[in-house]
RNA sequence: GGCGCGUUCGUCUAGCGGUUAGGACGCCGGCCUCUCACGCCGGUAGCACGGGUUCGAGUCCCGUACGCGCUACCA
């Protein structure tokens, strides 16, 4: 019986961590905080074809950068590690040993062409595609033999027979027939471990008390189990969640657009919005809410309020979730924020009260930071160009005329503009020309912006001051082309 | 093919034998308003199918269909 819960998340660093893994990441850290325990990162880095020791990093910025702290990994001490499989070969070669001297591993000397032939046989007589054992009995003179002959053995484990059953913690009871899995390669002929054998003694040998991954391993689940009883260690809890999935039912892939936590970091959206949206993903708070924070996440997380259905990523909502986390935010930070996507655009950001202003104009128009590019760039253009049909219609009313005759005059009586001198502006333009409303704003928004949507109005002549107003008026008067 | 898991509005979900099947995103309409957006109000739409069990099934059981996963000397 273990006394406090140690969880781990296990990646494979094959690029940036993928939408689905910091999931996995998340609910394994939200459970650990929950209840107090250990939150492992360990790399699971044995296949030398998938795995590149510079996406190690990628992993630990990515987690960073969604605030997820582990208490052990390969960058922190820790008594059970190294954290990275690669750096635990010695240790995976030990335990294969010690299963097949307790007969409960052999060696296979089997090519992967005979492998494949047997496979195809199988399926073609209708058989189990399961390992026939062919190399179960061979004697010392026969192994002597292939030896010579140049083979290298893998080893596999001897399957014993029987039920296995596990309490799923989120799936419930979940049973198979041993007769369905066949003797399976613990390590390769090259003395690397496979996937199931690394993952079980590292398991074990990190003390781990919940494995919480994602429901693709519940068939490898068995195979564990059976490994780590043979190993005579302690078989921990299991916790399957269910898979993300794309708009069309498939597996989230690199088709379905951005996948990896760094795209969306790159667009701009805001970390515990996607935390927030993440776990809502098969997961929901009983109070029914949706904007969570972290601290309410991990307050009310409960492995039974994890549904056992797959779930769409669905990314219009995770734009609204953001956009809420977006309005929510201070100002200030959010101009911190804004600040690399304005100078990505060549957006003059030296003057840090008008930035700050500009983003405070546009914080409710925008769901991701990306998004203030587009927005704010009436706001860094010298030159205005209508081509927009509705807003040249606009300039071409009789009444806009008037408007900016009236507006220039009243421009003369002033030496400075805001908000409050601008109203009263518009005021006195009314009452002057006896034009209203729509007539007499638009003019106005299209000859300062060339558009006609936009921030308040009163909040773009301010930040455009009296000298850049009267031009871009003057310049459209007497009829734009 | 075998084995496993799953199936409530288009999407995310609530529901844990008795509900007009609730909420959120999206969409549509309205209000606010110089515009868009925000915000607010309202509307749209769902229990995969077939058998049981029960006075009563979205909820329990069994099938079927469909989807996904595993079946690698990938993880």
């Amino acid at each position: 019986m273990k006394h406090s819960a140690r969880v781990r998340f296990a990646p494979s660093p094959t690029g940036h961590l993928h939408i689905g893994n910091a999931r996995t990441a998340i609910l394994n850290w939200l459970f650990a905080r929950h209840v107090g325990g250990t939150f492992i990162l360990r790399i699971e880095d044995t296949d030398p074809e998938r795995s590149k020791s510079e996406y190690v990093n990628r992993i630990y910025e990515d987690l960073n950068w969604l605030g997820i702290q582990w208490d052990e990994g390969p960058d922190t001490e820790g008594e059970f590690g190294p954290y990275r499989q690669s750096m635990r070969f010695e240790l995976y070669q030990r335990y294969a040993n010690k299963l097949r001297e307790e007969g409960k591993a052999y060696n296979c000397y089997c090519t992967p062409e005979e492998l494949e032939q047997m496979r195809k046989d199988a399926v073609r007589e209708g058989r189990q595609v399961t390992y026939n054992r062919k190399c179960l009995h061979l004697s010392d003179a026969e192994e002597q033999e292939l030896i010579h002959a140049g083979r290298k053995p893998a080893v596999r484990f001897k399957v014993p027979e029987g039920q296995v059953e596990f309490e799923d913690v989120v799936k419930g009871t979940i049973s198979f027939d041993v007769e369905n899995i066949g003797d399976f390669v613990i390590m390769r002929a090259e003395g690397i471990p496979t996937y199931n054998f690394a993952c079980v003694v590292d398991d074990s040998l990190m003390q781990i008390s919940h494995v919480i991954r994602g429901d693709d391993h519940v068939s490898n689940t068995p195979r564990q189990i059976l490994l780590t009883q043979a190993l005579g260690m302690d078989v921990p809890l299991y916790a399957h969640i269910p898979m993300i999935l794309g708009a069309d039912r498939m597996r989230l892939s690199k088709r379905h657009g951005a996948t990896s936590v760094d795209e969306y970091r790159a667009k701009g959206y805001i970390p515990e919005a996607l935390i927030n949206f993440l776990s809502l993903l098969s997961w929901s708070s009983q109070s029914g809410d949706e904007i969570l924070s972290v601290d309410r996440l991990i307050k009310e997380f409960d492995f039974s309020r994890i549904s056992k259905s797959a779930a769409v990523f669905n990314v219009e909502k995770l734009d609204w979730m953001n956009g809420q986390y977006i309005r929510e935010m201070d100002v200030e930070k959010l101009t911190q924020l804004a600040i690399p996507f304005f100078d990505k655009a060549g957006y003059e950001t030296t003057d840090y009260e008008k930035t700050k202003k500009i983003v405070a104009a546009l914080q409710d128009k925008i769901d991701y930071l990306e998004q203030i590019i587009d927005q704010a760039k009436i706001f860094f253009q010298d030159h205005i160009t209508i081509d927009e049909t509705d807003a040249r219609a606009v300039i071409r009313k009789d009444t806009s005329q008037k408007v900016f005759w009236s507006f220039l005059r009243e421009l003369r009586n002033i030496d400075r503009i805001d908000v409050d001198i601008f109203r009263n502006i518009m005021k006195s333009v009314q009452k002057e020309t006896g034009i209203m409303g729509r007539d007499l704003w638009m003019p106005i928004r299209v000859a300062l912006t060339g558009k006609v949507h936009g921030p308040e109005l009163p909040v773009v002549i301010e930040l455009f001051g009296k000298d850049k107003c009267q031009r871009l008026v003057e310049n459209i008067v007497g009829g734009y082309r």
